[in-house]
RNA sequence: GGGUCGGUGCCCGAGUGGUUAAAGGGGACGGACUGUAAAUCCGUUGCGUAAGCUACGAUGGUUCAAAUCCAUCCCGGCCCA
């Protein structure tokens, strides 16, 4: 592949600081006769990936097979100080060996999509260097930027202005997250297009460190499942990469039809121009080539099949095979029957008794496939029995 | 440090002594309709099968009765220093 055609390829659907920065890098490294250095730091603070980080994680994969080199910096000490007060609320302070373990469980979802090769993989920890980092050091990085400069951040901005607080430390973090490149000496800098002011606090704090600036690359944002929000865990909005092959299709068809074509572009390789033509001629069709194509990327071609005929025998109102199971104890019967309410609130279909008998009122609740209507109803547990609430919640309780 | 305003359920927000498990909106969850979509419409949204209990930043107090009044404390915004 010529410098330009690889230009092209990692160009493609992000947004590159400054203008041509790819290319003059590809010119520097084969000039030098090295590997670029990819930096992309990851927040170990939630476990599940989702098909919004793989956006990156691909992009990232790119950089790979054309032969370079690839750091992944787990954030483990930037989340152990806690997340900043912001909207999210304060979150606590993760200890060491939780960031640890998130970021164990991050690598081995990561590398579904990195090639794991050593040459072409380096995975850092934040704590290496900032932990040992004393105060005269902090200050001494912190001088180089201002207040207002800090302001300038769209969160900051927009928190000053409405009077949410802001505290001291949360300056810190472009900060921290800056002083990271230095220390590995990156020269390219992924990340989503939230993180455009923090990878570009990164260029100045290289400069003041005598380094050459990283060029930075960002991709869009994928919203979640709702449309509206981005993708998160918190929110529940997400498609897990590590999920099973039936949720995967399932959650997939479910995307919103005007966000198919987005979710088409940012998380799989499908052909654009086909695709949008689809999408106006036969949505539904396109849906399914969507979901197959993403368990396809995770799971296998032979995935596909049984998670779309699992799919179709559930839409149908057919009680899939693959359920949750449940072991009621003896003791919770009374003369060899339980309350439906107590059951269902046991198994975790409804989070109290209460709320079972409102599902139940609401007709939401069946039992063995058929629609619960008495609230009173006492259930003898000979035979296993199958639990549902609405379409696609089930549990299987037996003795 | 001083002044001032504020802290209500998942979120926003009304409520300034009793009729308040707390208006309204959002979100979420069910249902109808559908393509297990969107839009729309309907319902539900603290726990307890009940008596009742718990809940309006925290603690203590006043009162027959407190989210509402008082005291102290904690947290935050703004203004002044």
């Amino acid at each position: 592949m010529t410098i330009d055609e690889q230009v092209k390829l990692l160009e493609r659907g992000a947004t590159i600081i400054p203008e041509g920065g790819i290319k003059d890098k590809l010119e520097l490294v084969q000039k030098e006769k090295r590997q670029l250095r990819v930096k992309l730091g990851v927040d170990p603070s939630s476990s599940d990936l989702h098909i919004g980080h793989a956006v990156i994680l691909r992009k990232m994969r790119q950089f790979q097979d054309l032969g370079h080199k690839v750091i992944l910096i787990i954030g483990d000490f930037t989340a152990m100080i806690g997340d900043p007060t912001g909207k999210n609320k304060t979150r606590p302070a993760l200890s060491l060996e939780e960031t640890r373990k998130n970021g164990e469980t991050y690598i081995a979802q990561a590398s579904k999509i990195l090639d794991s090769d050593p040459k072409k993989l380096e995975i850092r920890r934040n704590s290496e260097w900032l932990e040992p980092m004393g105060f005269a050091e902090v200050i001494k990085l912190s001088s180089n930027y201002t207040v207002a400069r800090m302001l300038e951040r769209d969160d900051f901005t927009k928190r000053y202005k409405s009077g949410i607080p802001i505290s001291v430390h949360e300056f810190m973090y472009p900060l921290a997250q800056a002083y990271d490149s230095v220390a590995i000496n990156a020269d390219i800098e992924l990340g989503g297009t939230d993180q455009l002011f923090n990878l570009l606090v990164g260029r100045d704090i290289q400069k003041e460190y005598g380094q050459i600036p990283q060029v930075t690359l960002t991709t869009p944002l994928l919203e979640g499942l709702d449309g509206i929000e981005k993708m998160s865990k918190s929110l529940n909005n997400y498609i897990a990469i590590a999920e099973s092959a039936e949720s995967m299709f399932k959650k997939a068809m479910q995307v919103n039809d005007d966000m198919l074509y987005r979710y088409i572009e940012l998380s799989t390789n499908l052909d654009l121009v086909k695709m949008k033509e689809l999408i106006r001629t036969d949505v539904k069709k396109a849906h399914r080539i969507y979901a197959a194509e993403l368990v396809r990327i995770y799971h296998s071609e032979s995935d596909i099949k049984n998670a779309e005929e699992r799919y179709d025998y559930v839409a149908k109102g057919g009680i899939p095979d693959d359920i949750a199971e449940y072991k009621l104890d003896k003791n919770e019967l009374e003369d060899g029957k339980i309350w439906v309410c107590k059951l269902y609130a046991l198994s975790g279909l409804t989070q109290s008794n209460a709320e079972a008998k409102r599902m139940i009122k609401n007709r939401g609740l069946r039992l063995n496939g058929e629609k619960i209507e008495d609230t009173n109803l006492q259930l003898s547990l000979d035979k296993p029995l199958v639990l549902q609430r609405g379409k696609d919640k089930f549990v299987k309780v037996s003795l």
